[in-house]
Order: structure tokens, then C-alpha cells, then sequence
DNA sequence: TGACAAACGATTGTCGACAATCTACATCAA
DNA sequence: TTGATGTAGATTGTCGACAATCGTTTGTCA
């Protein structure tokens, strides 16, 4: 039986890669989308489109006037440090859910990306740097044992990664970095649940405070 | 010009009934959803009914198998667990930035619910009590001033509404509610944000394990 | 009788077409 | 020139039909 296990509709195909292309930049905040447009690129109907575009709605990648149609949702900076004030908490509690589990192994897995990503520092490839760095706290996330937080998390790293990749190639980031691993990695053997949670909080929120100091609202792409 | 604004898709329509048949628990965990049966009922043909269950599917509402159709979520006992952990830090959240923000005039709308309940609890009144409380939290919620997090409450409260409703309903809740609720009025006089936040997360949590004090898989109606 | 295979019915996935509505442009009057 | 008004084109919302696939029933053979 050859019986592929091909069970991927297109509307499903259509909106991972929307969603990508969103998550890149390719397709800009505020870029209006044209339905027809999506078909004859991906060479189907209107109805799978249609579908993948409900689904990028209902995930907020893309925002919907009626009778208007769909435009890539525009971030403002207050939206942002509203994300990243809700992320900074269940951060925190991803971290300390997965110390609390103290599962074998996941000291030597995070001290293993951690060599790693020093010896990618050394010599500064930003772009694999970040890929790392990512997977250090998706494993993270993941020893939380917590299915739904870790879905809230990748939704609100993929909705905010646009903006991220611009701010984390700031000076001096990938050194702040390493430092706050090697704080999780002791927290991690040391076990101290309080201390690990509280000061994750703190690091996240000075993040934030130092990438918007100032309210104003972000400007975009306007439309063509 | 008659122009109402009645810009309403007929797959909003859709999704909306469905969605609130599901919270007030008319379609049951784990019951089989067909198109056609919802096209006859609603009288549409099959895009608008594909549409909203795309919907309720990315909100997570209803379950999907590839070519063998969608049926409405059942929780386990683990999930309900795992969603109420995430809350509790939320909804901690929500009041300490709500207290932060100290907009005058919330600390009276909060006493006069309060007082409404005192007086339906008084009467035993479960189903208007339940409601009220919805609209305490509420207030809360939206005085917190970040749009995303009280979506994430509301979109928990919703996902979670068939199975409080019938805890919520255990004996001499309605006591320890109202006890709550006075030591959040008092926070909000006080400005106590550190001792807000700290007691509403252990309060909650507390809830939980009284709840869950097993990690039995819940048993759903089968299929019929 | 029991196991396996073939055909059927039911249901999902996709398509092209039509209707409703909006936007942009052109026309006309002041 | 400027503003309103109407028309044409573009785009979304909805529909009914066909194709693909799954589960079940029926039929066949040992």
C-alpha cells in the first residue's frame, strides 16, 4: 500500500503557507490580499482559499472588513508590548513548569544548543543564532508538559516574528542572550522554582520596556 | 437610506449560532457535525457552513479528521487542568494591571455588582449569580487595558463554560465567591498590586486542584 | 458459518458560475 | 473648477454540482 498519509487539504496548504509568508515579511502588514489573486498563483478555486483565509483570520494574521476583503493584520506598538506583557508571564510559567517536572535529559539537551549557540556567536551568524535560539525555548516550552501554552506561545511568536527579527539583531543581544540561558540552565539543576519564575518575568518586561520606550504608534507599509 | 449595518457574512451567522450552542452545551463533546444536516437547518448552501467550521476550528471548538469531518472538542481532564493553570496567571494579570491603571469610577461599578450578588446569592439565584460574576470578571478583564488578553480570557472562559457551569454549582461557591470578590475591591482601594496578584494566582490555583484532585480522563458521550 | 472482497451510499473536498456590493472613473451641472 | 451623480469594472459572498474518499452493507467462496 502505498497509502501516503497525504492528509493535507488544500485550504490547509494554502494557509501554511500564507502563514509563512506572513511570519517572513513577504507579504507586508496591511498588504491587501486579493482572493483571485491566491488562485491563479496556487492554481485552485475560490473555495479552499476562501477557507485558508478564515483560518489565517481566526488566528489574527489577517484582518477582514466586509464586503472589503482581508489585509495582513497591522501591528501597533501598543498591541505589541501588549503581547509581549501577556508572553512575559506565560514565559515565566513555562519555565517554571518545566523545572517543576524536572524531567532527565533536559539539562543535557539545553546545555548542548547552549555550546552550540556560543560557537555561533563567536562568529555573529545572526540568522542561525536566532533559528537556535528559537528551538532552546521551544524545548523549553515543550517540558512544560502543557499543550495549550505551548500553542499560545508559537501563536505569539509567529504573530510577533516579524518584529522580533528586526529587534533581536540589536547590538549586544546575542550576549544578553547567552547570559539569560546560562541563568535558565542553573536554574534548571539547581532547581529553584521561585527564583527562576520571578526573574524570567523581570528579564522579559525590561525586554519590552527597552524596545518600546515610547508609545508612539508604528507606522507600516501603507497600502499600494 | 435604510443601510443598516448588518455586516454579517452568513458563515459569521453560522459560526456564531454553533459557537453558542456549544458553550451552552447543546451539542455535546465529541458529537459528529455534518455539513449537509447544518446547510438543511440554516437553510445555505455548503461555503458559508465549510467557512464558520474552519473557524470554529482554528479557535479550537470543534476537532477535525481529514474526509471524515469535524466533531465538537472534548476536553480531558488534563487539558481543563492545563487551560486553568494558564488562566490563573492570566487572570492575575488582568487584575494587576487593572489596579495599576486605577481609572476612577471602576472600584463603584465593581461594589455595585457586588451588592447585586450578595442579594441574588441571598436567594439562592445560581443562574443569574453565574451571570453576574461573568460580568465582574469582566470589568476587570477590560480595565486591564490590553485588548489581547482579554480576548485570551474570554476565548478560556468560552472554551471552558460547559464544565463550570456545573462546578460552579457545588455547594458554598457562591460564599467563597463573594469573599473573593471583596478582597479584589479591597486590593483595588488599597493599590495592593503585589498582594493582589500573588493571592488571586494561589486562589485560583487552589480552585484547580479542588477540582481536579485526580488525573482521571473525563468520559464523554460516545457517539451515537 | 465465517472471512474476505466488491459495490453502494453517505460525506467531504473542490470547482466554476452567478448575485450583491464596493471602488474608481467619467460625466454633467452649477 | 468643483462637487455630486451615475455607470462600469473589480471583488466578495453564495450557490449548486461534480469528484474523491470513507464506512457499511451485501455478496461470494472456502
Amino acid at each position: 500500500m502505498k497509502k501516503i498519509i497525504n492528509h493535507k487539504s488544500l485550504a490547509e496548504h494554502i494557509f501554511q503557507d500564507l502563514e509563512n509568508k506572513i511570519i517572513a515579511g513577504i507579504l507586508k502588514p496591511g498588504q491587501r490580499i486579493v482572493e483571485e489573486e491566491l488562485c491563479r498563483s496556487f492554481g485552485v478555486s475560490r473555495s479552499p482559499v476562501r477557507e485558508a483565509l478564515r483560518m489565517l483570520e481566526s488566528q489574527g494574521f489577517v484582518h477582514r472588513e466586509p464586503r472589503r476583503g482581508v489585509s495582513v493584520t497591522k501591528i501597533t506598538m501598543k498591541e505589541a508590548e501588549d503581547i509581549y506583557t501577556i508572553r512575559a508571564r506565560l514565559d515565566s510559567l513555562a519555565v517554571y513548569l518545566a523545572i517543576k517536572r524536572n524531567k532527565p535529559g533536559v539539562v543535557t539537551k539545553l546545555k548542548k544548543l547552549h555550546e552550540k549557540m556560543i560557537a555561533v556567536a563567536e562568529r555573529n551568524d545572526v540568522n542561525e543564532y536566532f533559528r537556535l535560539n528559537q528551538k532552546f525555548h521551544d524545548t523549553i516550552f515543550r517540558e512544560s508538559d502543557n499543550r495549550k501554552l505551548v500553542n499560545l506561545l508559537e501563536t505569539f511568536d509567529k504573530q510577533t516574528m516579524r518584529y522580533r527579527r528586526m529587534v533581536l539583531r540589536a547590538p549586544g543581544w546575542m550576549k544578553e542572550s547567552i547570559q539569560n540561558h546560562e541563568a535558565i540552565i542553573r536554574w534548571f539543576e539547581t532547581g529553584d522554582l521561585e527564583n527562576a519564575e520571578k526573574t524570567r518575568k523581570s528579564t522579559i518586561l525590561s525586554h519590552v520596556q527597552q524596545r518600546f520606550p515610547n508609545n508612539t504608534t508604528e507606522e507600516e507599509t501603507d497600502e499600494n
